[in-house]
RNA sequence: GGGCGAUUAGGGUAGCCUGGAUAUCCUGACGGGCUUCGAACCCGUCGACGCGGGUUCAAAUCCUGCAUCGCCCA
């Protein structure tokens, strides 16, 4: 807790080193959370100190209590100092922490979790080859990349979301061939040999639509040598900025991306900015990233005139210590781009974050030691493990998918009948139908984030889909009720912000107390979890705020008997406003009533 | 072959970077709580650190070996 750490690290140093410690700013640092709220909120541990000042961890504990305690007496917003096991546990004055932040909360709920300077990011994330439509294993990254966007937004950043558009490799390459070279019949019996042919629930959708072309291309490339010659060609072509292919390239995929975008739009994810990979090629600073990359002592060639840098002094290790940037006929290669890539997104923003799948941790590597060598900073990049289906990893190409539109259907559907199964018949089609939209939607991006980045997810529909108490419908629930005292207010006829007392703190209730701590504790929690990259910090956070004012609801009355409490109000209104920014930051639609 | 991730109750999951007190939360099982602002809620009980070494006063956390799963090596 900063509240407290603040006010109390100068008298507590000074203990220190009136003790005999030799590094008090040493121990200062070794401060942590005790384990149980009956520990106060923050501890001490003396155990380190036993060697240096010659007695035992209780008795030093001990001692730092009843040194602090008559001090922090006199100080603000330190309650009480005591001393357990051989820790030196802190109290915060709840009276004085709810008077700092209960007031400011309500003043501008935002700013409240502002801990530092904002600065300018670049964030990009998903950039999927437009092939076709979104499916569950992508969805991964482009929640976890929009969550970072508003995140950091809620954390006062500027900050700009780019989708990377691959519009010259080979995946878009076999989509142009296919849509060029076959027809709708030929499609159809090549997936029906293949026991492909599903019948699609949006078969309207470009991006549903030309998929098929995409699989149909490449299981006739496994018997029809002339397809990869044509896609060979094509790719050749289009990595030499040739302005027909790239034209006809982008005529295949747009559609695609466009149907891409519409669903990542349903889930509240929209970009700033499309960059296409093309671009580097055409203005030439690939070029001039390869002969100034041939430059460096790690540079080699290989016999067949294919350049690369030798990577093994800078920790790669494997088959091949070897990173290509350029083939043996002179062209570039993806990673190649990257890094042309990389250095613009340097002339855009301050910092740079990518997000990831675990299977480009090589490559991402390799570019960024690319860029060391350039003399170019390094990118923040943020990696996940993959959503797996029973049958493995998913692929466009073999069809083993789980599309992102058919998910979120059935998420608001099943959301839908919840709704509809609890509020019964006092909602009108038209409630009912937003209500179980944002909860659907809400839990499925809740149900991913929820989870560390780096642990990967076996897709379940009942796990994707769970309405249970861990997730964003019971946020979502405690969110309403505080709505709904609020909205009984209005409608007895009582001013809100005149009836809010936050003049008098004596005597709060314990679940009042606990709210006002895990309030105060917004900005801090919003600030680790920038810093450690980890959206699953602010998830506990949140869960944990959620059911603090469920149990602060349980016992403390707004209005009692027909009168308002201005002090419980006053509370209620700070949590929903936490608890609403919260889910703006994560993605949860923080509806009114459901 | 090499490297990189992961491994915590029946299932899911937090904590690991920065070692410290009774290992978090959900689900599950069992038992409680609605005549007062929304029971999608709340309260209680049960159940886990992959295996072996090492460092340390102290290891889920650091080091090391092994096992299993995943990912990568133009």
């Amino acid at each position: 807790m900063r509240q407290l750490s603040e006010v109390i690290s100068v008298p507590v140093w000074d203990a220190l080193t009136e003790m005999g410690d030799p590094d008090p700013d040493k121990t200062l640092d070794s401060m942590g959370r005790p384990r149980h709220p009956s520990q106060g909120e923050l501890a001490l541990p003396c155990f380190a100190l036993a060697k240096s000042l010659g007695k035992p961890p209780l008795e030093i504990a001990a001692e730092l209590a009843k040194r602090l305690g008559p001090v922090c007496g006199g100080i603000d917003g330190c309650e009480m100092v005591s001393s357990e096991g051989g820790f030196c546990n802190f109290f915060v004055d709840v009276e004085w922490l709810a008077e700092q932040t209960v007031g400011a909360t309500l003043a501008d709920v935002v700013s409240a979790g502002h801990f530092r300077a904002p600065s300018s990011l670049l964030i990009e994330h998903t950039s999927a080859n437009p092939n076709g439509p979104f499916h569950v294993g992508r969805a991964r990254n482009a929640i976890l990349g929009d969550t970072f966007v508003r995140m950091h937004r809620l954390a006062g950043d500027e900050v700009r979301a780019e989708y990377y558009v691959d519009d010259m490799g080979k995946q878009v390459g076999i989509l142009a061939w296919s849509l060029a070279n076959l027809d709708e019949e030929r499609v159809t019996a090549l997936l029906s040999a293949a026991d492909m042919d599903e019948p699609s629930n949006y078969p309207e959708k470009p991006d549903h639509q030309r998929v098929r072309f995409y699989q149909a291309a490449n299981l006739l490339r496994e018997t029809d040598p002339t397809v990869e010659e044509g896609v060979t060609v094509l790719v050749q072509a289009s990595e030499e900025a040739d302005e027909a292919t790239l034209e006809m390239f982008e005529a295949a995929y747009q559609p695609v991306l466009e149907g891409m975008l519409e669903t990542l739009g349903r889930l509240g994810i929209e970009f700033d900015e499309f960059t296409k990979e093309s671009r580097f090629i055409v203005d030439g600073s690939v070029e001039v990233i390869m002969e100034q990359l041939a430059d460096s002592p790690l540079h080699g060639t290989e016999e067949n005139g294919a350049h690369f840098l030798e990577l093994e002094s800078r920790g790669v290790s494997g088959k091949s210590t070897k990173f290509f940037f350029r083939r043996g006929d002179g062209s570039s290669l993806y990673a190649t781009r990257d890094i042309a890539y990389h250095q613009w997104k340097w002339t855009q923003a301050d910092r740079l974050v990518n997000i990831l799948g675990e299977d480009h941790r090589l490559q991402s590597k390799q570019v960024c030691e690319a860029l060391i060598e350039l003399g170019i900073e390094v990118p923040e990049v943020v990696f996940y493990a993959f959503t797996k289906l029973p049958e493995g990893k998913m692929s466009t190409r073999r069809g083993n998918v789980v599309y992102m539109d058919d998910l979120l259907d059935e998420a608001i559907a099943r959301a839908t009948e919840v709704v509809n199964q609890i509020r019964g018949g006092d909602l009108s089609a038209e409630e009912l139908a937003t209500i179980g939209e944002a909860v659907g939607l809400s839990a499925v991006r809740f149900n991913i984030i929820r989870v560390s980045p780096e642990k990967g997810i076996n897709f379940q529909w009942e796990e994707a889909l769970s309405l249970d108490s861990d997730s964003a419908p019971f946020i979502m629930y405690s969110h309403a009720r505080a709505c709904s005292i609020r909205r009984r207010l209005i409608a007895e006829g009582h001013d809100v912000e005149s009836s809010i007392d936050i003049g008098n703190w004596s005597g709060l209730s314990e679940s009042g107390a606990t709210l006002v701590k895990q309030m105060a504790l917004f900005g801090e929690s919003l600030d680790e979890t920038l810093n450690s990259a980890r959206p699953n910090l602010l998830c506990t956070y949140l869960l944990t705020l959620a059911s603090t004012y469920n149990r602060f609801y349980r016992d403390n009355h707004v209005i009692d008997e027909g009168v308002v409490n201005g002090r419980n109000l006053a509370l209620s209104e700070a949590a929903r406003q936490v608890i609403a920014a919260c889910c703006i930051g994560l993605g949860i639609i923080p509806i009114e009533s459901m």
